[in-house]
DNA sequence: TTCATTTTTAACAATTTTTAACAATCCCTC
DNA sequence: GAGGGATTGTTAAAAATTGTTAAAAATGAA
C-alpha cells in the first residue's frame, strides 16, 4: 500500500492520523517541523505528503515549493487551519494537489488521499502545471491565472498549451501540433494553428506583440520558453 | 496470480487450457459438469470462471445465473460452440462478462481473460460512491448531497453519473453514453445527452456555467474529473 | 382515467473553431 | 539598404458545436 508522510507539529493530531491511516494499511511516517519534513520527503520518497501550513523552522508553502521542485511527482495535500481563499490559492500556486481545512473528518481525508493518489498515478508523466512569470496554468484542473486573475482558456487552448509545455524549449511545427492535438482524423488548415497562437498570446503574454512565452521560429514553427 | 475455474466436460480441452494457463502462472482448477462447477465456484471463490454452455447435469446458463446471484463479483467468460447470436445474447442476459466461440486461439482467450480481470478489478475498489468538493453521491442507495443538502436526481441522472464515474478522467462520447446508459434498443437523439448534461450540471456544479466536474471536450464529448 | 414527473424534442442563443483576406514582418538577393 | 517573395500576424466573418429553454411526449402512480 501507499507510503504517506505527515508533516505536522501537533503531535496528538499526528498520532491520531497515524492510527487511522495504518488501520487502513497505509504506511505512515511523520515529521514535526518543516526542515525535517523536507528532508524526509526527499529521502523517503513517500507516495503522498500531508502538509500542515503552519510549521516551525520552515512553513508549509516553502516545503511545498521545494519538494515540488525536486520531486514534482509526489502529490501533496495541504492541511489549512481556515478555509481562507487566499491561503488556498497560494497553496495551489506552490503546487499542492488538494487541500483540506481543519477540523476535518478522517473519512473525508481518506477519500481525498485516495482520489489524489489515483489522479497522480494516472497523470504520472503529464505536466500538471506550468509557471512562467505571472502566468500559472494547472492542466489537471483546467485552470489558468495571469497576475492572480483567472483567465478563460478553451479546452483546445489548454491542449495546445499542454503540448507546448511537454515540449518546452523545443521546436514545435504546425504539422506536429495538428497531428498531436487535433488528431489524425481531422485536418484543418495549417494556418489555423497561427490563429490559435495569436489568440493564446493575447491571453497569456504580457505584451502580445512581443511574445516571451510562445516565440515563433521563422520558417519552422513555434517554441515555448520556460 | 489469479485463480481460474474451468467448467467444461471435454477433458482434453481442460488439460490443454490448464497447461497453457499455468504456464502463464494462473492457478487453475477444473470442474467437469454443471453441478460440480457451481459448487466449486462458491467454495473456491475463483477470480474468474471459464464456463462451457453445454454441460452435463446443469447447463451453462443455469450455472451462470446461480453464480451471479450468489457471487456477482466473479467475472464469467462463456465458451460457446457456435457464434449464434441467440446464444450470445442469452449468455449476456444471465450475466456473463464476455464470451468466446470454439474453436478459439489460446492467445485470444488469454487476452480476454486479462481484459475481464482488469475490468472487474477496476470495479472492485471503485467505491459505489463519488465525492468531489462538496458533492457526494451514493450509487448504492441512490442518494446525492450537495453542501450537505439532499438533491433530487432521477434514476436516469444517476445512471449517467455512474457511467461517468466508472470512466472518470476519460472521454465519454454521446454515442457511447446512449449505448451504455440507454441501451441498444432505444435511440433518442444525440442532442438529448446535452440536455441531460445541462440539467445535471445545474444540480451538481457549484457554478453551472463554469463546470468543474463534467467538462465538455469540444467536438468529442464530455469528461468527468475526479 | 387524471395528474405529476420524467424524458425527449426542437428552436434559438452562445460559444468555439475554422477559414479567408489583408497587413505586417522576415529573409534573401541584388 | 532596397526590393520582393515567402512567411507570419491580425481581424472579422462563416461554420460547427454546444448551452439553454420551453413545450411536447412518454411514463407511472393515485
Amino acid at each position: 500500500m501507499a507510503k504517506i508522510l505527515i508533516i505536522e507539529d501537533e503531535k496528538d493530531l499526528v498520532t491520531g492520523l497515524k492510527f487511522n491511516l495504518e488501520a487502513r494499511s497505509f504506511d505512515v511516517i511523520a515529521a514535526y517541523d518543516g526542515e525535517e519534513g523536507y528532508k524526509k520527503a526527499l529521502s523517503e520518497k513517500p507516495d503522498l505528503i500531508l502538509l500542515d501550513l503552519m510549521l516551525p523552522k520552515k512553513n508549509g508553502y516553502e516545503v511545498c515549493r521545494v519538494v515540488k521542485d525536486k520531486m514534482p511527482e509526489i502529490p501533496i495535500i495541504m492541511l489549512t487551519a481556515k478555509s481562507q481563499e487566499a491561503d488556498i490559492i497560494a497553496g495551489f500556486d506552490t503546487g499542492a494537489d488538494d487541500y483540506i481545512t481543519k477540523p476535518f473528518s478522517v473519512l473525508e481525508l481518506i477519500a481525498r488521499i485516495k482520489a489524489v493518489i489515483r489522479r497522480s498515478s494516472q497523470n504520472k508523466d503529464m505536466p500538471p502545471e506550468f509557471k512562467s512569470g505571472n502566468l500559472f496554468i494547472d492542466f489537471k484542473r483546467y485552470v489558468a491565472r495571469k497576475k492572480n486573475r483567472q483567465i478563460e482558456l478553451s479546452a483546445l487552448e489548454f491542449e495546445i498549451l499542454k503540448y507546448f509545455v511537454e515540449k518546452r524549449n523545443e521546436l514545435v511545427t504546425r504539422e506536429e501540433l495538428l497531428n498531436r492535438v487535433w488528431g489524425y482524423d481531422s485536418y484543418p488548415a495549417t494556418r489555423t494553428v497561427d490563429t490559435h497562437i495569436a489568440l493564446l498570446r493575447r491571453k497569456i503574454e504580457d505584451v502580445p506583440d512581443e511574445p516571451k512565452i510562445i516565440i515563433t521560429v521563422y520558417g519552422l514553427g513555434y517554441k515555448l520558453l520556460g
